[in-house]
Formats: structure tokens, C-alpha cells, sequence
DNA sequence: GCGTTACCGTAACGTACGCTACGGTCTGGA
DNA sequence: TCCAGACCGTAGCGTACGTTACGGTAACGC
């Protein structure tokens, strides 16, 4: 026996540096140096933590999950009825702040590179699954009288909407400002009041 | 004077093979070699015709730009009254097709590289600006006693929808089926019809 | 204190990239 | 018919990538 070392702790070392750099650089400049320099160390040590390059990929794409579904938590859980956790919840997923916007940032890359990658497609499938089925269990909670199909219709909708805020905030935030933003989702939820 | 060549005719067939790598091999695949070899030819004369690689992915650009912006006037021809040209021209941005499911792969292509490129990213919002332009106006004509704010904020929200189903759909096209889409842009447009 | 061994930095490998220089090839005008 | 020259295929440059092999180093058991 000899040196030990922290497993766990060197991940999410590294997985902090994946994500600093990803959201510097985006995803073309996500490389193994670049991510052993910003945790000041070599890549010898960031192929010892991870087999590869894509394992290092998945778990940067673990903790972009991990960090949305936990601010998610948050923000369900300091709502006191089902209407306001399910505003609460599409406020936050989508990106006022500059923090949200580079999560936006991160989570394009991502996309893009599951159009090619078949294993970041399939945790991006899981992922945002699981993200529907959160929002229409709110919905679900928001408009007890509903068929489930209409909640999980409903929730598709309100989800490509928040994604697609998101998404065009990324690049074009003068247009989508947070203003718009909060406007459109409250209008989208207003509809859950009064449906025809 | 020697050889004389259709400089219009090849920039189109090599636009036409970056757009087929990037909808294939997405953004990472994208290179000279590739395109080159699916345009039939060598790098030196893709390099003849564009000057570098980011004049060629201008010009797939636009050329995405004006294949949806062509698709969207015939829509728009084609429609009797302005609210139904307003749900033509939604319904055809969206992506029912495998033809449009290629295009929605290219178009997060283009969005994930605009993250990085400044040039890409200028003509991403000018475009995009263009379309929710296009839409506020078929909004302010299906709905005349809007005031404009209202009918652009109706617009962003709209377009952040589209470009979300579409979005989500090119990765996850059972979750985001063509029914699907259709329902949340038929819900969309309900809305239109019975304002708060 | 000392040997064993897990650990990781160093260096380099092979590959693929964007891009360029050059020379062969074919065409259009005289 | 023939030549000037526009055109483009070939080959290779320099660079950066992911990955690997190896040797130094530091810590744990005895």
C-alpha cells in the first residue's frame, strides 16, 4: 500500500474545471489540457480520474443535471401551493441571472454534441424526461380535475417553451430579456386557469 | 482567360455538403475533409471557393436562413386569413418531417457554434430577429386590437416555442412527436382567440 | 527507517485538423 | 493550332488533439 487519494473529491474537482471551461470556451474548446490546466494539474491526472474523455463528458453532464434538478428542489419547495412551486420551478429553469445563462450556455453545448455523441443523446433523453415528468406532476397538483394526457401535454409545451427561452436567450439575450421571458411563461401558465 | 467556373453553382453544392455533415456528423464533424468528401472534391478547392472556414459555414448559414424563410412565404402564400397563415407558418417552422428534422439538427449546429463564433452569432440574432418580426406581424394582423407590445411579446413567446419543440424534438423526437408539437401550437394559438 | 507500491507528472506518440504552396490540367481566345 | 492562364488536385506544413508509457515521488505497513 501507499498513497491514497481522494477519488470523489478529485471528480468534482475536475468536474468544476469541466464546467469553468465549458462555459468560457464552449464545447469545441472543452479539451483535456485546457480542463487540467484550470484545476492545476496535468492531464496525466485527469486520465488517472477518468478513463476517457467521454467519461469526463458524462459527468460534467451528470452535474449540469444535478445542479438543475437540485435549484429545482429549491424552488418547489419554498412555493406554498402547487401553482406557485410550478411558476416557481419554470422562473427558475429559465436564465435571468448571468449563472442561468451559462448553464444556457453549457446546456446548448451539450445538445449539440448528443446529435452525435449516442450516450450524451441518451442522458439528454433520460434528463429531460425527467424534467417533463417534474412539471407535470405540478401541473398535475396545479389543476386536480385534468386528464393526465392533458397535464403531460400541457407540460411538453411548457417545457419546449422554457427550453426554447433559454435557448434564444443564450445567443440573443437584448431580445429575450428576462422581462420577456417572465411575461411568456406567465402567459403560458395563465392558460392553466382558464383552459378552453 | 483560361478555365471559367461557376463560382454561384459551387458555393451552393459546398453549402449543400456542409449542411449535409452537420446534419449527420453534427457540429464536431464538421470539417474541410469532410465536407470535401461528401461535395465530392478536394479541401484545395473548397478553400478556392471560400475563402476560410467560417466563410463557408456563413454561407450554409445563409443558406439555412433563406430554405426556411422560402418554406415560411409559401406557407404564408398559401394561407387564407392571417390567423391562419400565423398557424402555417408555426406549424411548417416546427419540424413534422425528417427533412425538418435535419434542419433542426443543423439549426442547433449553427446555435452551438454561434456560442463561440461572433460572426455566426451576429447573423443567428438577425435572422432570428427577422422571424419573430415576421410572426408579430401575422399576429398583429390575426389580432387588430392588440396593442404592438402585446403582439411582440406574443411573437418572442411563439418563436421561443417553435424553436423549443423543434429543439427538443431533434433529440428526443418520440417524446416530442408531430402530434405533439401540433397540440402545443394549437394550444399556443387558443390563446390568441381568447385574450385576458 | 525503509522498502513497497499506489499515484501522477513528463514526454511523446499517432492522428486529424485548418490551411498553404506548388505544379499539372484543361479551357478559351488569337 | 497553340499558348496563356485560370483552375484545382496533391502534398505537406504547423499545430493541437486524445491517449499512452514510463519514471520519479511520496506515503503507508512493517
Amino acid at each position: 500500500m501507499a498513497r491514497r487519494r481522494d477519488l470523489a473529491d478529485q471528480q468534482q474537482r475536475l468536474s468544476a474545471a469541466t464546467w469553468s471551461v465549458l462555459a468560457a470556451r464552449g464545447l469545441p474548446g472543452l479539451t483535456l489540457r485546457a480542463v487540467a490546466e484550470r484545476a492545476g494539474c496535468t492531464t496525466g491526472m485527469v486520465l488517472h480520474t477518468f478513463a476517457d474523455k467521454q467519461a469526463l463528458l458524462v459527468h460534467a453532464r451528470e452535474l449540469l443535471h444535478w445542479r438543475t434538478g437540485q435549484r429545482a428542489d429549491v424552488a418547489q419547495a419554498a412555493a406554498g401551493t402547487p401553482r406557485a412551486a410550478l411558476r416557481a420551478v419554470l422562473l427558475q429553469a429559465a436564465s435571468p441571472t448571468e449563472e442561468k445563462r451559462e448553464e444556457a450556455r453549457v446546456w446548448v453545448g451539450f445538445l449539440a454534441a448528443a446529435l452525435a455523441d449516442p450516450v450524451l443523446a441518451d442522458l439528454h433523453r433520460s434528463y429531460n424526461r425527467r424534467f417533463v415528468d417534474r412539471i407535470a406532476a405540478l401541473v398535475a397538483a396545479a389543476c386536480p380535475d385534468w386528464p393526465s394526457a392533458d397535464c403531460a401535454a400541457a407540460a411538453t409545451s411548457l417545457v419546449a417553451l422554457v427550453e426554447g427561452l433559454n435557448v434564444l436567450a443564450a445567443v440573443d439575450p437584448a431580445t429575450y430579456s428576462d422581462e420577456a421571458q417572465h411575461s411568456a411563461i406567465d402567459t403560458a401558465l395563465a392558460r392553466l386557469d382558464a383552459p378552453l
